[in-house]
DNA sequence: TATGAATGAGAATTCATTCAT
DNA sequence: GATGAATGAATTCTCATTCAT
């Protein structure tokens, strides 16, 4: 009985996986549900056994990946005694996590809203990605670090620096050193970029 | 002559108008040559004429649009005399720009990277859209305003927070006063986020 | 003007056409989109700009032929004087118009109910076939020549003994004459099978 | 080893009343060897133990139902006296048989001729359904009770409207008393339906 | 024997693009 | 130039049948 959970879990995974990979190369319009069944190694009828549909697939993918970082971070940031540590923190998180899944980066990117509407509707990630950041906040916040008070709004614009600091990377050839980039992180969300 | 060149320039503009009010409400995906046609008024023959493929219409339609704040920015910045009028009048020019054009905004974001490849390839847009702001930084960073020292990095956190702000703006159904958003994007991006 | 609605009323009869030749031989189960579209000499494509699917082709198809009978008999039924000579004058339009459509009359049997529901949803034509007997039997009803009073059963039944007999006679190789099939009709319709 | 065959025929039995069931909800056409295997409590693989495909399924459990009204008309026609009597003993048990059976007696309809050869290639049962008659009429024209000699053509007329009567009844919301209806197949099939 | 996971041949439908008028 | 009818490749999803366990 386990065994048959279990394979199933498999399975659902692998097909996961496969997707995954071809999402690097093709983007989110251009996959097809044979490509994911090719890559992997199974027949297209296999697929339909563990998924409703293609969305179902690219869902399911990207939640899992998605995933995967909010155990990082929940797990890192409970240890974060200062703001300025939770931040660098969550910028490690990220640079480290999205570099080694860079393909993967840039769809998640056109996931900041229902965007490509079509073909991914529904997926809540992106809300819950940013509700990652508030226990930080609210910590900071009542241990007298924040100058501004609107924690929704600092969370948004965290989560995009680090983003797209992140896309720069990803698209570089030779990024800098990780640190580098996790200290300027740092500095610009905390200290902000004009001299005092 | 001229009229002939002009007239094609008029027609070649009145479908990318249609494109664009297309890709509101149908978002980039779901965008067909007929409703185009339809849209604009001509015939589906008729656009081929003026573009060679369907990828052709939606590239000149997001470059035009694109072009647009461009301009805008340069405009406005030339008047700007320090760091922290620069990015108000940035973030000024952001939202309300992208407030005017909230559909298309989010297939902006969509394009951060060649994402959707299939559908707009090579839109090389994104990257020149960071560009528009060093002006106004190296201004800055010559009056020495400024505390960090990369500028491209620096250039890249603003239009992140900036392009993010916009987002939560334009998926709020009452958004709060535009010039409450200006505020506190000059405040984050200019001194950050944690106490002195 | 009057050309544009003809050629798409000449497209959509000979796609009519040659999905009716391929009722005969596949029967209604079997008939693809496919093979309508090579027998009518057109691309798929095509198919589907005159029909919104193949589910409307065949009941397209099937009130067509099903309106030339109807044609038929209300145009011979209006010069019949007596009960009997009604009778003989449905019979041999029965006989005769369904003699030279024997494919398709196999399909029009299966048609009694909204059988083969998923394929021809909401075909309404047999409620419609039996109706057309309706006048001659009030008719008769009124000249006093009737047994029976339940009209609408008497109806049932005469359309029920004409179709297995057709049905009969397109099945055999060598039919006997119509006019004896005719007059069998007549008198057992009329007459009955017992002996007085 | 005869446990062995009885289980086979009972196995067999099984699936054949589960495609009955099925029959009912969702037509030939719309039944799949997994609903049949769900309906018989089995597996799909089992199915193909039992049956070389699902066409054999369909033929076997039409062939049993249809027996079933054969062994009812053998039994009960052996006592007729007349050909009015006869008759309305082979009309009672139409209505009853197929009154219990409505679903699938419109199934039953459509199987006048090899109609649907897809899925039900080479049934012979409508044929030996006629067939079912002639003892009936042999005796009545033996008896000198008989108009009509052409006794094949006879019995068709005769199940022709036996069979409309019935789908009548079953179409009916509240159908009237059955016996009204068998008086009335009496009537019509003996004496015809114009007055003397 | 029994199972049910896996297969893959189809089938319907869509839509960018072409081209004869 | 303008049109829009025609094309057919491409895509998703279904389901009868097989076969390793």
């Amino acid at each position: 009985m386990t065994s048959r959970v279990a394979l199933e879990e498999l399975r659902s995974a692998s097909i996961c996986d496969a997707a995954l990979r071809l999402l690097s190369s093709k983007g989110f319009a251009g996959i097809r549900v044979q490509d994911i069944a090719d890559e992997a190694g199974v027949s297209k009828g296999t697929i339909y056994l563990y998924f409703k549909s293609l969305e179902e697939i690219l869902e399911k993918t990207f939640e899992t990946v998605v995933e995967g970082l909010f155990v990082r971070l929940r797990r890192e940031l409970a240890a974060a005694t200062s703001f300025p540590e939770g931040i660098e923190i969550v910028a490690r998180a990220h640079m480290e996590y999205f570099g080694e899944r860079q393909d993967f980066f840039r769809v998640f990117l056109s996931m900041a809203e229902p965007l490509g509407e079509k073909r991914l509707r529904g997926s809540r990630s992106y809300g819950r990605y940013v509700t990652q950041l508030l226990p930080l906040l609210e910590a900071a916040q009542s241990r007298g670090e924040l100058r501004l008070t609107d924690t929704s709004r600092t969370a948004i614009a965290i989560t995009a620096v680090l983003r797209d600091l992140v896309l720069q990377r990803v698209g570089e050839d030779s990024p800098r050193p990780l640190e580098e980039d996790v200290a300027f992180a740092r500095e610009m969300i905390c200290g902000g970029m004009a001299r005092a």
